[in-house]
DNA sequence: TAGAAACGTCAACATGGCTGACGCATTTAT
DNA sequence: ATAAATGCGTCAGCCATGTTGACGTTTCTA
């Protein structure tokens, strides 16, 4: 048979609900970045440079699905401001590799820290068994050829 | 004891999900919304104003979260575009209802219909218990003043 | 050695926020 | 009755973050 779609009344309990979550979420480090001058799309970069140890300049723009010229304003910033620097890639000069200095990555640890409290008491308001359904909910509602970029749940 | 914080990892195994999922969630609308030369922002006012049926502009701004100068930008352009009308509220002159034409019954319910396999999909990867545990994980998440404007989950 | 690749940069522009300052109609308080 | 407060709508200017398009440079590859 057809598939029979949920209710726009379902439809619209998740749609708010993820505005209102995501806005609260990310709130948490906008703050921190507001006192330092910086904004949400230098915590981006800050972020996937961290979590990659270092990385080429290409990644960090498939990741983040921005354009070059969009990403090069914020490196440029950061770079300035001493938590990021670019290197070049030994095995092929045109490549860049991007890492974080001492002060990057402090601030990356104090916005993630800036978060984890909310994201700590909303996973226990989901329950012991919630976080797995959580992590599951968050992975299927990624575009699928993102999911290659995130780390495994456990 | 003092409250050991969940670990790093585990912090930014959630804040990414939340990240790309939320991304795609979006993307959905945005297509539909650049087909019709309108943005994101024309989609939270097009949402909340059906949501509730009719709404005043004081409660539209306060659930936003944004100044009036950029709500009236908004809804200047959506009322242009005859999918949104303003009305005196009876009671007190001074005081503007904002409801949807036809025109923006159906976009706003195109919409949404944009964004609802996606949400159906993931509601199903999270399993049958699951759809509880992530409407307790998004509605924590939220500002608590925030939880007040949205509807129950069941 | 020619061409492709991977940037970095400049310029112009769109979107969606912000603050500050006015003005106007309407309601409320004195 | 009138003065003050309220709830807008609007103008102006600015900021953050994105977009296209075009160009130049360095470096690798065929």
């Amino acid at each position: 048979m057809a598939d029979a779609f949920m209710s726009d009344f379902a439809t619209r309990a998740i749609a708010e609900r993820l505005f209102f979550g995501y806005r609260a979420f990310t709130g948490d480090a906008d703050r921190v970045l507001a006192s330092r001058g910086l904004g949400r799309a230098h915590h981006r970069a800050l972020y996937f440079i961290e979590r990659a140890g270092s990385i080429p300049v290409h990644e960090l723009l498939a990741t983040l699905g921005i354009t070059k010229q969009a990403l090069t304003r914020v490196l440029r910033e950061l770079m300035e401001a001493r938590l990021v620097e670019r290197r070049r890639d030994p095995t092929d000069g045109r490549r860049g590799i991007l890492t974080l200095t001492d002060a990057g990555r402090a601030l990356e640890l104090s916005l993630l820290h800036a978060q984890r409290a909310r994201i700590e008491s909303a996973l226990q308001h989901a329950g012991p068994s919630g976080s797995a359904a959580v992590h599951a909910f968050l992975e299927a509602l990624m575009e699928p050829g993102d999911r290659e970029r995130i780390g495994t749940s456990l």
